[in-house]
DNA sequence: ATCATTGGTTTGTATCAAAAACTGGTTTTT
DNA sequence: AAAAACCAGTTTTTGATACAAACCAATGAT
């Protein structure tokens, strides 16, 4: 593998996605149509300050999609992963695998 | 996939590992049983005191050991990857993909 | 003599993950 | 009916840390 090959490929890792915590999310989404915000924060195990970050900058890059609605009195927020967000998931992956061992 | 399932994944990246120089640097150390500084610097093209940091961090989580040495005059410093590092570097590899897609 | 190169270290900055604190309610308890 | 506790998040603060710039001490090239 070339000096310019082992550049580009840790160069093209996509810092949006290459936190464990939106790995996990995504990886969630990638199965899961919608999930609320209660589910992430349970199956995460996170804060909810922390997964209310994650979730911005996910949505920032435009890679899930926040849907708010009430639940008779209660707001209720769901969330389902983009086509771009699917397609960058993918790509994310493609590249760092360039980095795993033999 | 259980709800502790992910959360067990996302917990047990390790971020010495998880982060795109260190895996640049890893990946390149498994294959070529001893690089030196400016190999590492050519091949990642990245600044030296941002290789030097990210050398330090492995160093010091005993991933890599570093031998300085004279070559006439002239310092030279070189690095291999360590039992301890190897096995934490493939170990990361079977979590993470823990959260890529299926 | 001086300019570039090697092989770094030190210092400064800007980003960002994570937690704490807060908000605007609703439900429950007393 | 008041207070306490809970719900579903948002905003703010803090602590790390990735990264680059500047520096340094020595050697080698012109």
């Amino acid at each position: 593998m070339s000096k310019t090959q082992i550049n580009q490929i840790h160069n093209s890792i996509n810092r949006v996605v290459h936190e464990p915590v939106r790995l996990a999310i995504l990886k969630i989404l990638t199965s899961a149509k919608e999930v609320d915000f209660n589910f992430l924060l349970t199956t995460l195990g996170v804060t909810k300050g922390n997964l209310a970050t994650h979730i911005n900058k996910l949505e920032a890059a435009g890679f899930i999609e926040v849907k708010k609605e009430f639940r008779g009195k209660i707001p209720h927020t769901s969330y389902r992963i983009t086509k771009t967000g699917r397609r960058q998931f993918q790509k994310y992956w493609e590249n760092l695998m360039g980095l795993a061992p033999e």
